[in-house]
DNA sequence: TCAGGTATGCTGGTCGGACCAGCAATCCAG
DNA sequence: CTGGATTGCTGGTCCGACCAGCATACCTGA
């Protein structure tokens, strides 16, 4: 005979879970609207504050907004990466990771992302990809350069059909940005790594039109590995290293 | 002259603010406690429902904890992946993914995950893989089996040293068997399935250790879609095979 | 009749006070 | 000196109250 240690379950945390499975469940779609927590309260059989801090744990978790005075109640709001987000930077901020593991991600990732979008992309999206690249290189040297760069991998990501690697990776986009924001303002010869970094873009977009899954995973790597290997400390370039040039 | 929405700040938002930047910034240390609910409503010159809806915040990121009755007040815990791991499951259950996603998320990971670790694992970490192997071994066709295989995935997994590829690993084999538990139970030739992935396991920890990384991954990758495969539909599988037989 | 402004009833945000069960240190009796 | 009861304080929950804000409905004036 097996026993669990018990935990005494706070009712605002069975709140949570009721609302959180509705929400999950599809029982209740973003964009709808919960009963106000006057109704809740007597819904639920509990008092206001008990209804009010279950609510605030689900606005952080970006599953619900409220606002003051909204006679439609809290809004259930569509899934959404911030949450995502939140949590890697707080793991970096705490030095559970660096530079080096969430560029190891990305490049994990987004490799994977090209070997199969090489297969897997539909024409629309092949030229999705090439516009985005035209627009690099109209752009060149412009904010709107790294707009356009995303645009490129998003577009990528979205090829393969699988929310989860759109959504990590764009994640992890914004995360690596933040990470280097402070050190990237005087890299004097940014014109040049761009350029560079068209050219990446361009050989990489080539092997995915041709179907090489392979070669565009391989050069896609590379490409990440050149433009930001400045970045990473010497600790963290080891956890790259065994991702480029590898056959995979 | 540009000017920005005005976002009217709750009072809970700046307690929130203020102790997670306490605690980010390591003014306050993992271990140490703070002041009780009733203190921090002085400190911060708000009620006490306000400041309780700030840690109910915080406990719901992993940044606290609270006990009734612990005269020492919220204790402040330790950075853990634990936040992480909510979000990536939040965000798999809510994109509503089939196990096509999901397998192919898992096969695009663990693939990876085996590359980086024929080059990155520790000898301790191997011995781990070698021992959660020898417990699939011995209790070929028990519950202990998938324990020991979860111990196997977990410990290749932690060899790449990222806390990411940790967590989306573990998120990712959870939603893996539950899309197919249901189908799970009438396979009638369990003990053969198993014998079969203990093999494969067999000779993808020989890759590992020999440093053969790119062998490794597409062993590992053949293993998942071998063993998950049937119960996958037609249309998942065309999102399987590109990264299965791949030079990468 | 219709337009526009106002009144009303709700919303969420905050406050204060109250009670309970539980933990731990302290104090007291053995 | 030891062991158990006492005593503060803790967090969890409830209640009642007030405020500013949003939408609707109403109502007044043209």
């Amino acid at each position: 005979m097996e026993f669990e240690p018990v935990t005494p379950v706070r009712a605002y945390e069975r709140v949570v879970e009721q609302i959180e499975e509705a929400v999950l469940s599809g029982r209740v779609l973003p964009g709808e609207r919960l009963s106000s927590e006057r109704d809740l309260m007597v819904q639920f059989g509990v008092s206001r504050s008990t209804v009010r801090e279950a609510l605030r744990v689900l606005q952080a978790a970006q599953i619900l907004r409220s606002r003051p005075g909204d006679p439609r109640g809290p809004e259930v709001l569509a899934a959404s990466p911030a949450a995502l987000h939140k949590s890697v930077r707080h793991l970096t901020r705490a030095r559970h990771m660096g530079l080096g593991e969430v560029l190891q991600f990305r490049m994990l990732l987004e490799g994977s992302a090209y070997l199969l979008a090489a297969s897997l992309r539909t024409s629309a999206q092949l030229d999705e990809m090439a516009a985005a690249l035209e627009a690099m290189r109209a752009d060149l040297g412009t904010s709107e350069f790294s707009r356009a760069d995303v645009a490129f991998h998003d577009a990528v990501a979205r090829a393969t059909g699988n929310p989860m690697i759109v959504v990590c990776g764009e994640v992890v986009r914004e995360v690596v940005l933040e990470l280097i924001e402070d050190k990237l303002v005087h890299a004097d010869d940014r014109h040049a790594l761009m350029r560079s970094s068209l050219a990446h873009h361009t050989e990489v977009l080539a092997a995915v039109r041709d179907g090489d899954g392979a070669l565009a995973c391989r050069l896609g790597r590379q490409a990440l590995y050149d433009y930001y290997a400045d970045y990473v400390p010497e600790e963290g370039l080891a956890k790259l290293r065994p991702l480029i040039g590898a056959e995979t």
